[in-house]
DNA sequence: GCCAACGTTGGC
DNA sequence: GCCAACGTTGGC
C-alpha cells in the first residue's frame, strides 16, 4: 500500500464536504506529473488531505482511494472548466480517482507543523515551488502526521 | 494583491 | 529543440 498527499482549496472542495458526501471523484488534475501519480493509486491507499490557499494551510484529515484511476470525464465536457479540446474518448489524456472519507485528524497538522518536524524535511510538499496537487508520501511520513 | 517558482505554449 | 512569453499555484 502506498500513501499520498492531495491538495484542495477549501473554497473549492473542503474535507468537511468530503465527510458529508462520503466519496468524491478527484477530477481536474491537469499536470502530467500529478496525473502519473494518480495512475499509481490503488484501492485502499491512504491519502493526506491538505487544504491550500486558505487561512491555515495544512493537513486536516485522511481519505482513502476507493476507485483506481480511470478517464477523467471532465476533459470531454465542453462546459467544464477542465475541458481539454485535445482530448477525445479515443485519446484520453487525463485520469481521475475516487476518494472516500476515512477520518478527521483530532488536530490539523499545519504547514508550520510540517516545517518544524525534522522527520518531514524531505516531504515533496515542502520543496520550494512545488505545486503538484498529488504527491507520494512515505509510510513513515504518513505515520508522523496521521498516527499509526 | 504580491510575487516566486514553476509548467506550458508556440514561433522559429 | 530552444526559449521567451504567458498562465497558474499558493504562501504570505
Amino acid at each position: 500500500m502506498r500513501h499520498w498527499l492531495m491538495k484542495s482549496e477549501p473554497d473549492e472542495f473542503s474535507f468537511e464536504e468530503l465527510h458529508r458526501r462520503g466519496r468524491e471523484p478527484w477530477t481536474g488534475v491537469r499536470n502530467y506529473q500529478a496525473r502519473n501519480f494518480l495512475r499509481q493509486c490503488e484501492v485502499g491507499d491512504l491519502v493526506l488531505f491538505y487544504h491550500s490557499n486558505c487561512k491555515e494551510p495544512g493537513i486536516v484529515g485522511v481519505a482513502k482511494i476507493s476507485k483506481a484511476a480511470y478517464d477523467d470525464p471532465t476533459q470531454f465536457d465542453a462546459k467544464s472548466d477542465y475541458y481539454d479540446a485535445k482530448a477525445s474518448q479515443e485519446k484520453s489524456r487525463w485520469s481521475c480517482v475516487e476518494v472516500s472519507f476515512h477520518k478527521t485528524l483530532k488536530k490539523p497538522f499545519t504547514l508550520e507543523d510540517l516545517r518544524t518536524d525534522k522527520a518531514l524535511r524531505t516531504m515533496l510538499i515542502l520543496r520550494p515551488g512545488n505545486r503538484l496537487s498529488v504527491t507520494p508520501v512515505s509510510a513513515q511520513e504518513f505515520n508522523v502526521i496521521a498516527g499509526a
